[in-house]
DNA sequence: GACCAGGCACATC
DNA sequence: GATGTGCATGGT
């Protein structure tokens, strides 16, 4: 899957962000969110002067609040912000690069004791602002897999986290690649409809386990009858 | 006007 | 451990 949509697609050179700090802050801004709008809302926060760590951390709650609305959850995200911010302050000084001399298993559960950062959030922090080889899995990637029967749907995020990294090369630029090209055609598999026949990623599998999923190819018409 | 978007925490059973 | 709910804007 990950071939096929490299060579349609190209290299996507995720994640758009240019700082590892504002990759941080687009993590947890862009949760259940789409990414159009958190662009605005880090827009808003540039022009207020205020992308860095120290800057944001001061900044009050209510403020910062408004300068993230276009996001959406903005009273949650200005919280959750504050949370990641304050805890780099506490535990790094506030640099993102003494956070990320941690060890990475070590970071990891220290990410995810922060208030508003989960699984998703701390592993697209550690892959895409830290280099570290982590798998990010989400909502599209269960969606995708379950369509192509890789997954029955009901897998945990650290099984299926599991399941790309005990079988992939431990890359984190594969892992990058790979999760911006699924997100990149995630939105193309509708949600409603569990057998879907336009799949982009139709020919991956074989011919069987397409026929299972219901995305088979349709076959040309034979015989008496047959359209023109 | 309904549906969707790169989740997460918290309450309840 | 499973399920339900609140959080909110902006694009299609």
């Amino acid at each position: 899957m990950h071939e096929k949509m490299l060579s349609h697609f190209g290299p996507l050179h995720w994640w758009p962000g240019d700082t590892p700090f504002e990759v941080i802050v687009g993590a947890i801004l862009t949760q259940n969110t789409a990414w159009t709008n958190v662009e605005k809302a880090i827009a808003n926060i540039k022009q207020a002067g205020a992308l860095g760590p120290e800057r944001l951390r001061k900044m009050p709650r209510a403020r910062l609040a408004r300068l993230i609305r276009p996001s959406g959850y903005y009273n949650i995200k200005a919280k959750r912000l504050k949370s990641f911010l304050d805890f780099l302050h506490r535990e790094y000084g506030g640099s993102v690069k003494r956070m990320f001399r941690e060890g990475a298993e070590v970071l990891r559960e220290k990410l995810l004791a922060v208030n508003g950062i989960g699984p998703e959030t701390a592993d697209s922090i550690l892959l895409y602002a830290g280099g570290v080889p982590t798998f990010v899995v989400d909502a599209y990637t269960k969606r995708i897999l379950s369509r192509h029967a890789l997954l029955d749907g009901n897998e945990k995020y650290e099984e299926v986290k599991q399941l790309f990294e005990t079988n992939l090369p431990r890359d984190a630029q594969l892992y990058n690649e790979f999760h911006a090209q699924i997100v990149n055609v995630g939105k193309n598999y509708c949600r409603r409809k569990p057998h879907c026949d336009n799949c982009p990623l139709r020919g991956t599998l074989d011919r069987k386990a397409e026929r299972k999923i219901g995305v088979a190819r349709p076959r040309r018409p034979r015989g008496r009858g047959a359209a023109k």
